[in-house]
Formats: structure tokens, sequence, C-alpha cells
DNA sequence: TTGTAAGCGTTATCAA
DNA sequence: TTGATAACGCTTACAA
């Protein structure tokens, strides 16, 4: 049995088992034997499927991914990128999409761009070289390799922050609405001094929830004071610099509305340095809701993204981009966001 | 032109170039352009180089890897198994090994497990079929799947927690010893009442941790009171859980001893609900140290594992499993801790 | 129902 | 220095 002996050379090595060696042992032709493994029924009587199904188990043989990609011109490879995995709500949104893959078999390529333009370019490119079926965008740049990117032919989906180029299908919330609500919280609440400490007008995102925020108070005739308005990057430093900026300025805002979670964090803790209390001296708003906040920032108001619900959504944008419904246009995928509030005793 | 019209096509339809249209644009054949791409100099004239990397370049080419997978029996992919993305110290474990990673041109591809031993199996034997080139085992349980994967020739780095079997290659701390470490504080702050909410005794990290707190405490001539021993997994809600039984006993703790961050942000929770306050009524202590700390839990004393380091190192012990050096023997990689001592003011 | 054989995009061997 | 060509592991007409 030479054959035998070359299985089990190769199974001591630890070398994968290919699609002919299990071919040998079920006494079929590789042909069978592929047939069989992707179910192609009615093409096999059910006594060679089992003698397949038995061979390859004992083998512990798996088609290999790179084989079947080369012949089938598709990969079962995602690729997700992301500006910052550290940021503890972007990585609930990649953990939810990385479920909703891997129960379809899709693997997913995580690619932490740091906001760096330059970075989600180069990762643009070396996906397409990995030919993966598509690319889930969570925070955009505007960059050349995007526009590129968009003309060729795997799918892109702009994952909570919407293209910057206008096309393309989008997940997530409206984040105009959602800065509205802030604004008509903190006139409900009655306060008069209302600031903003904004993310960078570049992102989508950030824009819409601050001119939703600043419309809303517009249309009640309120005015954001200049100094009352920052812009920062969506990092607890830039929060505690621009808060170490804002609070100084009298009179000293009663409502702060945060770009997000983690400036809210920077600036609680400038708050904590002038021994202020949150919220009952100062209150802050913040956006998408780390699932931290429950725990540690009793204290901090915000507008909840449901995380969990993204995974689903993009999966389903996928399967709207591969299977294109004829006179059923593409569709962007809302998501309902809610009012977290805290510490308001 | 017909061939260039083929091209334009391609190019239009968003289809991905290959190297016979490079070759044909730069007049060689397609084996000098591969040569040409791998860098496989004294092979082609500089003016044949020229050609060929103008061409590459106006046809926006680069070789995919599926086709060189094949060919090579080598893939680009490297496997991250990890526990819980939202755990922000493995999401920044896994941003480290990511960016380690990304500047050798290898892709992650990111797996979550939930702790669940049937998943990692699921997913070991998937990577296995996508030939990564190695596997980084983030909080490894044991399974029989894990124990099929050592078998194999794709390498297996265990981070942050060591082998269940014993062997394998390890990177992080030497947990044991910062357990002693934790001990020996306490003791030195004069408490006399010292507990623990230790993780999971089946994870080789946790109860190193546990054991070297317990060791020292015990070579100080005190023993734990089983009061004051508690196992949790490694969740705030266990840790609040634990915390519930825990507080309520008497003598109440001084100081708990806590097998991460999560653990300990659970407990921090209770003592709000009890209004002590913390270190000053009751000293908390975790591990891992989540970058967030320094902005939301000023009060918590922990074990810091320089997150930062692991993607070198994880780097390093692959290179090591690669290409193993004659009569040198693959070891461990053992990172620094370092103790962060907050809030006492 | 099963097998033969072509081909997917590369790399690497061998000749020229 | 270059080019023709076989192989990598798999799927899928097409033939039997």
């Amino acid at each position: 049995m030479e054959q035998t002996a070359e299985i089990l050379r190769r199974l001591r090595a630890g070398e994968p088992v290919g699609i002919a060696e299990v071919a040998r042992r079920a006494r079929v032709s590789i042909a069978t034997v592929s047939r069989v493994m992707n179910g192609v029924s009615r093409k096999a009587s059910a006594e060679t499927v089992e003698r397949v199904l038995r061979a390859a188990d004992e083998l512990g043989y798996r088609p290999a991914h790179p084989g079947r990609a080369l012949r089938t011109r598709q990969t079962r490879l995602i690729a997700l990128l992301i500006p910052d995995l550290t940021n503890a709500f972007y990585a609930a949104i990649a953990k939810s999409i990385e479920a909703s893959l891997a129960q379809q078999d899709y693997a997913m390529i995580l690619c932490n761009t740091d906001e760096d333009p330059a970075a989600q370019d180069r990762y643009l490119a070396e996906m397409q070289a990995h030919r993966v079926r598509g690319i889930a965008l969570l925070g955009a740049v505007a960059t050349p390799g995007l526009a590129l990117a968009m003309r060729r032919d795997t799918p892109v989906v702009f994952v909570n922050r919407k293209s910057p180029s206008g096309p393309g299908i989008f997940v997530g919330i409206d984040n105009y609405a959602a800065g509205q609500a802030v604004a008509r919280h903190f006139l409900e609440q009655g306060y008069t001094e209302c600031a903003a400490i904004h993310g960078p007008l570049w992102s989508t995102a950030s824009r819409a929830r601050f001119e939703g925020y600043r419309d809303a108070l517009k249309a009640a005739g309120r005015k954001l004071k200049p100094c009352h308005t920052l812009e920062a990057a969506l990092t607890m430093e830039d929060g505690l610099w621009a808060a170490r900026r804002m609070l100084g300025c009298s009179p000293r805002p009663q409502a702060v509305f945060c770009g997000n979670d983690q400036i809210a964090y920077g600036v609680f803790r400038h708050c904590r340095e002038l021994s202020l209390r949150v919220p009952d001296d100062i209150a802050l708003f913040g956006f998408d809701d780390n699932p931290l906040n429950e725990w540690l920032a009793p204290w901090l108001s915000t507008i909840h993204v449901p995380s969990h619900d993204f995974g689903p959504a993009v999966l389903l944008a996928f399967k709207q981009l591969w299977e294109p419904q004829e006179g059923q246009p593409v569709r962007d995928i809302l998501l309902d966001y809610s009012m977290m509030l805290r510490g308001s005793a």
C-alpha cells in the first residue's frame, strides 16, 4: 500500500491533505470528491457520498481555500478597515460584523488605519490583491485610493460614516437627526449655555452630528457662541485639550455636546481637575455609547448606537451588492439610535 | 490595438489586471514580469525592469494572492484568535499585532471566539483551510482541535495565556511573578484582610496570577479566608456578582485582588452601590491595564501589561518558528509588566 | 452516476 | 537575459 504510506507521511509531517488523497482513499475520481464536498447533489449515489465523506473525515480533509479561490475567482474573505481598534465602540462593531460573517463562512481581515489616509489606501490596494469579496469601510477618509476602489468591482460598504464622495452604500444611524435630538434634550433641560466640541468636519458623521445639533439650537433661537464651539479629533487627548480651552471662557457652558464618547472622557478629566460635578455642575453628552459606559461612566448621557446590529446590516448590504435585484435599487441601511440618559439622578 | 481594447474593457469593468496584460504591454513574457515583480534581480536588464515596472504601474497591477499562494504553497495570512474583542486590553494587543504584521505585508484574519471551545476549534480548522502561515492564539482554551492543530505544521503562538497542554511558544508576562507583586504591595500597604476574585483556573494565566498572589501571601504567614476567595469569569458582570457575594461577608476585605480589570470594574460598581470609596474604604487591584483606566478608572491600581510590545514579540516568535536556527531552541518571549498604582492620592 | 481534462494566476524549472 | 511550460489544488464543462 504505497499510497497509504504517503498519506501517513503527510499526516505525520503535518502537511495538509489534498483532494487527491481523499479520492484515492474513497476509490473515486477527484471530480466526484469535489462534487460531494460541495453538496452538488443528484450527482452521486448515496453510497459514493458516504464513502467520500468518510474518507474526507478520516483524513481530516478540508478544501484548500487558495485552490478554490483561483478556480472560482472568488474568495471567502472580507476586509474591515477600522480607524482605531482600541476605541471600544469600533471594536464592538467589528465584533458584530465578524460574527455575522463567520456564520456565513467568511473570514474577516482586520486592517487598522489609525485614520491615516495613506494607510487606508495601502490597505485598499492590498485587499484588492487578496481578492476579498468585499470591503467594509468603518470610518472612511476621502483619498485617491478610495475613489479608485469605488471604480473596481469589489463591493464597498460604508459603515458608521458615509462615503465622503457621495455614492456608496451606507450602514449606520441618522447622525443629523441624532444631533438634533441632543439639542432638543438640552433645551428641554433648560440649559441656556450650550456648547459643542465636535469631531473633524471632514468626517461626514461628525459633520452631520454637529450640524443637526447646531441647526436644532438655531431653530429654537439659540446660537452657539464662538468660544463655545471647538473642533477636536475623536480622542480623549483632544477632548481634554478642548476642555481646557473651553471651560475657562465665560460664561462657562452648562452643557457640552461632544463628538463622541472619547471626547467626553477627555472633557470629564478636566472637569475632575476643576472639581466640577458631572452632570450637576456641567452636563456632558456623548455619541456612540461605549459598552464600558454603563460601568465606568455612569455620568455620561450619550446617543446609543446599536453596535450589535451592524453585523447583520453589513451582511445584508453586501448581499445587495453581490446579487443586485432587478428594479430594486441598492439602499442604505439605517439603524435606530436611542438616547441613553445617565446620571440625571 | 485589440489588446488595448481588452485592457480598457477590464479596467472599465473594474476587473483586476492580470500578469498577462502587464506582459503584453511591456512586450515581454509573463515569466519576466513575475521575476521583475518579485525583485529577482540579476535576471533582467535595467531597461526591461523599467519597462515592466511602468506597465505594471500604469495598469495598477498587483499580483493576485490566491494564484501566488497556490503556486508557492504559502499565503501572507495570519490568524488571530481572540476571546473578546470588546475587552479593550485584548483589542490593544490585536492592534499591536496587526500593525507589526502589516509592516511585513501580512494580513491578519481576526476570529472572535467568545472563549467558546467549540468556536475555537471551528476557527482552528477553518484557518488551516485558508492555509494561514501562522496562528496567534490569544487566550487559548484546551480543546481536541487545539491538540490537532499543534500536530500540523502551521505555527501556533500562544499569546498572553500559555498553552493549556504544555508545549507551545508563549508571548506574554510572567503572571505568577505579577501575582506575587500584588500580594507584596498589599502587605506593604499594611492591609490585613486581603481577598481574591480570580479568573477561571482552567486559564493558565488566571491560575498563575492567583497562585502567585496566594503563595506570596502564605509566605508572609497570611492565608486567604475561604469567604475571601472567589472564582469569576473575566467579565464585569461576573465581577459584580462576585462582589455582591464577597463584600457582604465579615470582616469585609480591605483589598481585593481581581483577575483582570473587567472584574475590577464589576466590583467597583458594587462599591458605588454601597457608597464605598475606592481605594480609601476598599482597595482594588486589577490586571492588564485597560488603556481607558487612565481616563475613567483613576481609582484602579493594576498590573500594567505592555500591550504595544505584543506585535513585535509575536512576529519574532513566528520568525523563530518559520526559520528554526540550528542549535537555537525556540524560546518563550517574556514581556515586562509594571505596577500601575493609582488613586493612592 | 462517474471520470477526463481544461483552466484559474502565479512561480520556478529548464532551454534557448 | 529571456521565454516556453509545468505545476500548485481545486471546480466544472463535457464525455462516457
